[in-house]
DNA sequence: GGTGTGACCAGCT
DNA sequence: AAGCTGGCCACAC
């Protein structure tokens, strides 16, 4: 059976992620493997929207916390919205105490 | 089948 | 110091 891509381990990663933590683009990237391909990752979340599964894709933020992807969330603040209901808090669109919060897979599942 | 784009990141000018 | 380009891989037209 085939192996999955580069884009498929993106979904996989950002389904592990647990409620009431974000963790970034190049974060997941350099997971996989490809630090350079951080553009992929949020590009592959813009297309997880039209999929029917289950993406988190609103606890993926960009490098310094910021809901860069909110955009495709219809344009509102539905990502904030979300986030804050996991019990974070945004301002400005961008998360409080990201450092806090940040779920790094490289740490998280690597024991 | 080639070109362009894309929710990024980091380095160079 | 700030602005911009390059780079990465996969999909859409």
């Amino acid at each position: 059976m085939k192996e999955p891509s580069f884009f498929e381990k993106v979904y996989q990663i950002v389904k592990l992620i647990p409620k009431g933590r974000v963790t970034s683009y190049g974060t997941i990237a350099e997971y996989l493997g490809s630090k350079g391909s951080a553009r992929m990752v949020g590009w592959a979340m813009n297309k997880s929207l039209s999929f029917p599964e289950d993406i988190p894709a609103h606890r993926v933020v960009n490098r310094k916390g910021l809901l860069t992807g909110k955009i495709h969330f219809g344009g509102s603040n539905t990502m904030k919205q979300l986030l804050e209901n996991e019990g974070m808090i945004i301002e400005n669109d961008q998360i409080i105490d990201f450092e806090k919060f940040f779920w790094d897979p490289a740490k998280e599942l690597m024991v």
